[in-house]
Parts: C-alpha cells; sequence; structure tokens
DNA sequence: CTATTTATGTGATTATATTCACACTTCCCG
DNA sequence: CGGGAAGTGTGAATATAATCACATAAATAG
C-alpha cells in the first residue's frame, strides 16, 4: 500500500477528509469536488489530490470523488477496514470518561482490557462489560486478548512504566494522555493527546494575535 | 514579543520544552544544554536553539541554560505568566473528567463557568464548586466571569452552534474536543483534540509500518 | 460530432522547516 | 594567564511540504 515516504501530515489529513466524507454520506452526498471537500476541511483542494496520489487514483476527471468509494479507499490506506483492540490504562476520570465514549467504538476501535493500579478497583465491571485487571496482569492479559494499541491514562509519574510493561507485552502502538514524553523502542509508535499544550498555543495566540 | 513570522510547530514545542524544564527544576538541575534537553525531548539540539532565537537569546555560550530562567521565559513568549479562565461547554463524560482533572490548574489554567443544554444538570455543583449553568446562559455568564477560552466536549452535532454562541460572546480561543470541524471567524483560534484520529495515525503504523 | 465546462492528476515552483557547521563566548585547569 | 573543552547563536545548506498551473479526461449541450 506505501509507495513512497508519505508525509505524517497527509496521514492526519487522510483521517479528517474520512471524518467529512462520512458526514457527507450521511447527507446522501453521492459526488464531491476537491473544491468543496477542501472548504469544509479547512485545506487546499491541491492538498487534497496530492494526498490521494500518494496511494493511487481514486477520482474521475471532471467529475470528482464517489464519497462511499473515498471513504472505503481511505480505510485501506489507513488500515481500518478491520477492527483494532484497545486496552485502557488508569481508570480514573479520564479514562473511565474515555472508555465510556462513543466514538471509539464508532470508529471501529474496541476496548478488549482495562488496567488499573488500585486494588479497589479490580474486578468492578465497566459499561461496557469490561472488568478491571490488575495493573500487574497487564503483560500476560494483553497477549491473551490480542490488544494491538495500549492507551495510557495515568498519572505522568507512572506512565513511563506502563510504558515500559506494554512494549514488553509485545505492544507496538501507544496512544499516551499522560503529559510527559515517554521513551519508548523504535518498534512501537507513540501518539500523545496533551490538551494543556493545546492551551498553551491558544494562549500564544491569544496574548500575541497570531 | 513577536519579533518574525513563527512556525506553529515551534510554538507547539516551546511547550514541550517548557514541561521537560519544569520536571528538571523538579530534580533540582539548575544548568541544562540544548543537547540534553533535545534528547529528552525527543527532538534535534539545533531546532531547540533556533526556537529559541526567534525570541532572543536566552542560553549562555559554552555553559548552556539556567533551567529556572528559561522556564519564565518561556512562559513569558507563550503569555502564560498570567491566569486563563475557561469554560467548559457539555458536562458529558469527558467534559466531567477534564474538568476534574489537575493538570489544568497545574498549568494555570482556571475553570471560572460550565455549561449544560440538559435542565437536570444546571444547578449541580462541581468537585471545583463551579456550578453548571444553561447553555442559553452562555453569552451573559462568559462575559460576567471573563472567560478566555472555551472548551468544547459537548456531542458533534451541538459543536457548531456551542462555538458560535461562545464568538457572539466574545471568544477568541476555542479547544474542541468534538469529532468535527468548526467553522469560526479569523479572530478565534482553535485547537482540535481528536483522539481517534491519532488512533488512525496508530492504525496506519501497526499496519503499513510507517 | 464538436465545443464547452468541469474537475482530476501531476510536474514545476514556491514556501517553509530542519539540520549542519562553524565562529564565538565562557569556563576550567594547570 | 593561556590553552583546551564545552556549548550557544546563526548563516548557509538541505530537506520537506504546500501551492500553482496546466495538460488531460469525462460529461453535457447544441
Amino acid at each position: 500500500m506505501k509507495f513512497a515516504k508519505i508525509p505524517m501530515a497527509t496521514i492526519v489529513r487522510l483521517s479528517i477528509y474520512m471524518r467529512t466524507l462520512q458526514e457527507l454520506l450521511e447527507e446522501d452526498v453521492e459526488v464531491i469536488s476537491s473544491e468543496r471537500l477542501a472548504k469544509q476541511c479547512g485545506v487546499n483542494p491541491a492538498q487534497i489530490r496530492k494526498d490521494l496520489a500518494y496511494f493511487g487514483e481514486f477520482g474521475v476527471r471532471g467529475v470528482g470523488y464517489r464519497v462511499n468509494d473515498l471513504v472505503n479507499q481511505i480505510k485501506d490506506i489507513l488500515g481500518l477496514n478491520r477492527p483494532w483492540n484497545l486496552a485502557m490504562v488508569g481508570l480514573g476520570n479520564l479514562g473511565s470518561a474515555l472508555v465510556r465514549h462513543g466514538n471509539f467504538i464508532k470508529h471501529g476501535y474496541v476496548f478488549t482490557a482495562a488496567f488499573d493500579a488500585d486494588q479497589s478497583k479490580v474486578g468492578k465491571r465497566l459499561p461496557n462489560g469490561l472488568i478491571i485487571n490488575h495493573i500487574s496482569e497487564l503483560e500476560d492479559v494483553v497477549r491473551e486478548r490480542d490488544v494491538h494499541v495500549g492507551i495510557i491514562a495515568t498519572p505522568a509519574n507512572d506512565a513511563q512504566s506502563v510504558a515500559n510493561s506494554l512494549v514488553l507485552a509485545g505492544i507496538n502502538g501507544i496512544l499516551n494522555f499522560a503529559p510527559v514524553q515517554i521513551q519508548v523502542p523504535d518498534c512501537c509508535h507513540v501518539e500523545n493527546v496533551d490538551f494543556t499544550i493545546k492551551l498553551d498555543s491558544i494562549a500564544y495566540h491569544l496574548s500575541f494575535g497570531g
């Protein structure tokens, strides 16, 4: 599927295009031009065409893109035409809220394990039926339940050791909500979600009108 | 403070440097080189020096950077040497968890208002003492309490209308957790936090080894 | 069947961002 | 006080990404 060195920014934009296309699909839009899609996504039309061109030809000249087809083609590109199993580590306020959050399942991500260090939480049943395991069981449970991606929602201090365990358990993808830069081997891909950093950007813009 | 066109990526990295420096400060590290800081942040040392060079000279040749000073200088650069008032809109699972989350206050962000469309939630008191207002009161309350940044944690369908209200209320900065691209006038700066997009990137990497 | 319109795909161009490499400054040790 | 080591600041070089602009393909109308 991958023909050249693809910019990371392209991958992120493909997700955004896909989300917008899925909305369009619900509004029964069958065909869309790069120009209209670009406007809705807030990017340049040529950007969309270039991004797609990395992976093939998906449109029809003089016509545009068939919305339904393009959604599926982007899913193929990103590897989303299959389920992905998630493990939540850390069931405090944030972790618990995320497990309950409908967006994951909507996009094909399924929680198949949940861990916490707090013994009083172990054994409790989450709304989706999942039972919380103790963090010490992480490695075994992750293997048993074929977890693909670990989500870290622990306090900052625990994030690195959790990451280490996940890597040991064979996990190659981590979504990290803890506000620290975790170190992992190259085989493991980490994405960080740090909202205070986003707030800092907003603060900068508000302060200096950027 | 702003001397040239600053790359957005630089601003984001400055936040990351600051986080790392704050950790170093807690470990009583007084001085650090761009090389060591770069390693901890996962970037190139020249990158750090160049990022800082946009705003002045903060280091000492042959020595490095005084950690404490640099933290404060980055805070000045980003506009963080003052409190910022936040309003949470949408107190479902995610919104509630975020209001409880300690990271905001730790970095100088204070919730001064909270809104929900659900009448049964209106009047309830949050752990930080804040009382939930009905969304219809948004414009008045935002002005009264001098809110600077609005956080949208509503369902996707409501996000745009909330954004419109925030803009009408004079808000110029929005942190959007809803998985839609909201449209706002140029005066308003939006940052999106969309974790399913991050998961898509992970899925791509796991699928195609990028 | 031809002319016109629409809109993709892409080479060329421009803009932006990162990294290199070295002059220059400070510190330290003898 | 002088020489080496450490480490910043920055112009130049490189790498990367975004945009333009146009050849090309499909659709439609006359």
